[in-house]
DNA sequence: AGATAAATTGGAATCGATTCCAAAAAACAA
DNA sequence: TTGTTTTTTGGAATCGATTCCAATTTATCT
C-alpha cells in the first residue's frame, strides 16, 4: 500500500513547533491564535498537503457535514435536477450528500425508520425528502427535533418545505383556455395518490366552482402520468357522443399530452386547429410538439431546500433574499419555513383562440 | 434535545454482563463467542434497539461502508438509472452512496484531485465514475491502488469497467438498414468528445470499410444529441442536390431522430414510407414516435458496477454468474474486470423494407 | 488426576480529530 | 515594579467503536 497523503495533525503540530490544539484551532478558524502562529501553521498545512481525517473529525465534533437525500417516487429528470440544485448549494458549505432512492412502496414505508436509524448511527446531520406522497405519514416522534428534515415537492405543517403550487398552475391553465374561448375542455389528470395529481385536479375544480359551472365527468380521466394513459384517455373521450364539442384538452403531464395528441392525429384531428392542448412539465417532448405547458423551477427548488437545511443546521444566520423568475411565496411558522413556487406557463403553439 | 436511541456499546455490555469486546465480536460476527453468550448479547441489543455509531466504527475499523458515485456529463434519465442500480446492489451489503454530480467541464477537471481528497479524508472506501469522457485523463498516481475505482459507461485499460459496445450497436444499425435494402443513408451523430458519440460513428465507419464502400460525407452530421441538432442536420441534408436518393437516417439519439422526423414532416415526407429512421436510447420519445431504436441495460450497468466494486473491496469472494437479456462479454486483465454489453435493437415501425 | 492445548472473555490501547483546562506569556493598570 | 487581567498555548481527556493481548475457563490427552 502506497502512503499517499494521510498526514496526521500530530505531524503538522510537530513540524510547526506547536501543539495539536493550536493546529485544530487554526483549522476550525477558532479565535485565540496569534497571527504569527496561525501563519506558520497554515504554511505547514500547505506544505504537507494536510487534510483532516473526516471520520475522526466527525467523531469528536459530532458533526458529519453530510445530509441524506431521500428520493421517493420515480427517479426521473424532474427529481434528478432537484438533487443537482441541492448539491451545488451544499457544496459551498462543504457538505456531502448521501443519496437514498426508495423505489417501491415497500421501501417508502420504512422511511421513518430509516431516518431514525441514520440519526442513531450518526451518519448524517439532517435529511431532505423529495416527493413524499400525501398519504405517507412520517412518524416524527421517532426523530429528535435537532435532526432537521426538509421537504421538497411536498408539504407538511410541521416541517419546512419547498413546494410547487399545483393548484394555482392548474387553475391558470383552465382559466387561460376559457379566455381563449374554450368552453368544453377534457382533463387528463394524474393519479390522485401523488401530490401533483391530486392538486392539479383540485385547481381545475376550483376554477369551475368559482365560475359556478359543473364539470363534465365524462371528460375527466385520472390515471398515470404516462404516454399510454394519455393516449387511452383521449381515445375514450373520442368515443363519447358529443365529442366534437370538445375543443381543448388539459393534461397533467407532457407525456399524457403527447399520448392524447397521437390519438387525435389517428382520428384525423390536428392540434391546435381542431383541438387545443396544454401539458405540464416542459419536458423535451413539449419542445418537440410545440406544446404549451408549465415549467417548474426544479433546480432552484433544490437550491432553496438546501438553503433551508443550512439555516436549520445553523450554518446560515439569515435566510438570504433571493430573486426568482417564478412567483414565490415565503411563510414562516414555528421556526419552519414554507416556500411555495408557482409554475410558469410556457406559451407555444398548441392552443388556438376561438372567436 | 430528546434522547432517542443512541445507546452505547458499554451500556449493552453492562446490561448483558459481558465486556465491550464481546459485544463487538457478536456485532461483527467474529468467532470465539460461546453460543450462550452470543444469544444473551443479541437479546440485549434488540431490547435496547442498539445500533453502533457508524462514525466511531469507521474510525477504528478504517472502513466507511460508503462509496462515492461521480456523475459526469448531464444528469439525465440514463445516468440516473445507473445510480439506482448501484444503490440497490450496494444496499444489500450495507453500503451507502455519496453522490457527486460534476456539472461543468471545470468541475470535471478536478476529478482526480477530488478522488484523492476523499481518499485522504477517508470519506469513502472507493468510487464509481459514470460517463467519463474519453479525453478526461485520470491521474491515477494520486490515488493508491487499494482505493478501488470502477468506471461505468466508459473504459480505461487499467481500471475495471462496465461498458456499452457502441461500435457494435452502430454497426448493427447500419447493417440492418442495408439488409432492408437501403443504400443511401444519412448519419446524424453525436459530438465526438463524448464516448458514445465517438464510438457510434466508428461503428458506422467500420461497416463501410468492411463493405468497401465510401461514406458520403455530405450526409454525415456531427453535433449535440439534442432535438435541435437533429432537426438542423436533417434540414441540411434536405438541401443537398440528390437528397431524394436518401432513403434512411440513423441518428445517435432519439432526440436527434425526433428532430429529423419533424424536419421531414415539414417537407411533406413521412416516416417510414418516404424515409426510414433509427434512433438510439429507447427513450419515451421513441415509444411516442414508434421509432426503431436501441435499448441499453442501464439499471443493470449500475448493478454490475456495484458488484465489481464489492469484489474489489473484498466483500464478494467470487464474481457471481449472472444472466442477462443482453449480449455480454466479460474479460479479466491484471485483476481488473471489463464487462461489455451490447445494446439491443428495439424494432418498431420506423424502418421500411425496400424491394 | 495432572498437563497441555484450545476456546472464551474482559479490558486497555488505538483510531485521529476536537475541546477543555490549566499553565505560560503578554498586555495593562496602579 | 508588582499585581491583575487577558490572550495564547500545550496537552490530556473525550468521542464510541474495534482489536489485540493477557487472563481465565473449558476441553483434550496421557
Amino acid at each position: 500500500m502506497i502512503n499517499i497523503g494521510r498526514v496526521k495533525i500530530k505531524e503538522v503540530a510537530k513540524k510547526a513547533g506547536v501543539g495539536v490544539g493550536t493546529v485544530s484551532r487554526v483549522l476550525n478558524k477558532r479565535e485565540h491564535v496569534s497571527s504569527a502562529t496561525k501563519e506558520r501553521v497554515i504554511e505547514v498545512i500547505k506544505e504537507l498537503d494536510y487534510q483532516p481525517h473526516a471520520i475522526a473529525r466527525s467523531l469528536s465534533s459530532k458533526k458529519t457535514n453530510t445530509i441524506t437525500v431521500y428520493l421517493l417516487q420515480d427517479f426521473t429528470g424532474f427529481r434528478t435536477n432537484v438533487v443537482r440544485g441541492i448539491q451545488s448549494e451544499l457544496r459551498k458549505f462543504n457538505f456531502d450528500i448521501i443519496l437514498n432512492c426508495l423505489d417501491n412502496a415497500e421501501e417508502v414505508k420504512t422511511l421513518s425508520k430509516r431516518i431514525q436509524n441514520f440519526y442513531i448511527q450518526s451518519k448524517t446531520d439532517g435529511c431532505i425528502i423529495i416527493s413524499l406522497l400525501p398519504e405517507s405519514k412520517l412518524k416524527l416522534d421517532l426523530i429528535p427535533k435537532n435532526y432537521p428534515i426538509v421537504l421538497i415537492d411536498s408539504q407538511r405543517d410541521n416541517l419546512s418545505s419547498v413546494y410547487i403550487d399545483n393548484i394555482s398552475a392548474a387553475y391558470n391553465a383552465v382559466n387561460y383556455l376559457f379566455q381563449q374561448g374554450h368552453r368544453s375542455i377534457g382533463y387528463i389528470m394524474g393519479v390522485q395518490s401523488t401530490t401533483s395529481g391530486y392538486e392539479r385536479l383540485l385547481g381545475v375544480k376550483k376554477f369551475y366552482q368559482e365560475k359556478g359551472i359543473t364539470l363534465d365527468n365524462r371528460f375527466i380521466s385520472i390515471d398515470h402520468f404516462t404516454f399510454k394513459a394519455g393516449n387511452e384517455a383521449m381515445k375514450r373521450f373520442l368515443l363519447q357522443e358529443d365529442t366534437n364539442s370538445l375543443t381543448a384538452i388539459f393534461a397533467a403531464s407532457d407525456y399524457q399530452a403527447a399520448g392524447a395528441e397521437k390519438a387525435l392525429k389517428e382520428t384525423g384531428l390536428k392540434v391546435p386547429n381542431d383541438v387545443s392542448l396544454i401539458g405540464f412539465d416542459d419536458s423535451p417532448l413539449a419542445e418537440y410538439l410545440d406544446l404549451t405547458t408549465f415549467s417548474q423551477p426544479i433546480y432552484d427548488m433544490g437550491v432553496l431546500g438546501a438553503k433551508i437545511m443550512l439555516r436549520e443546521l445553523g450554518c446560515l444566520e439569515e435566510f438570504p433574499k433571493m430573486k426568482f423568475n417564478f412567483d414565490t411565496k415565503v411563510e414562516s411558522k414555528n421556526d419552519k419555513m414554507h416556500i411555495t413556487l408557482i409554475p410558469k406557463m410556457i406559451f407555444r403553439k398548441s392552443v388556438k383562440k376561438l372567436d
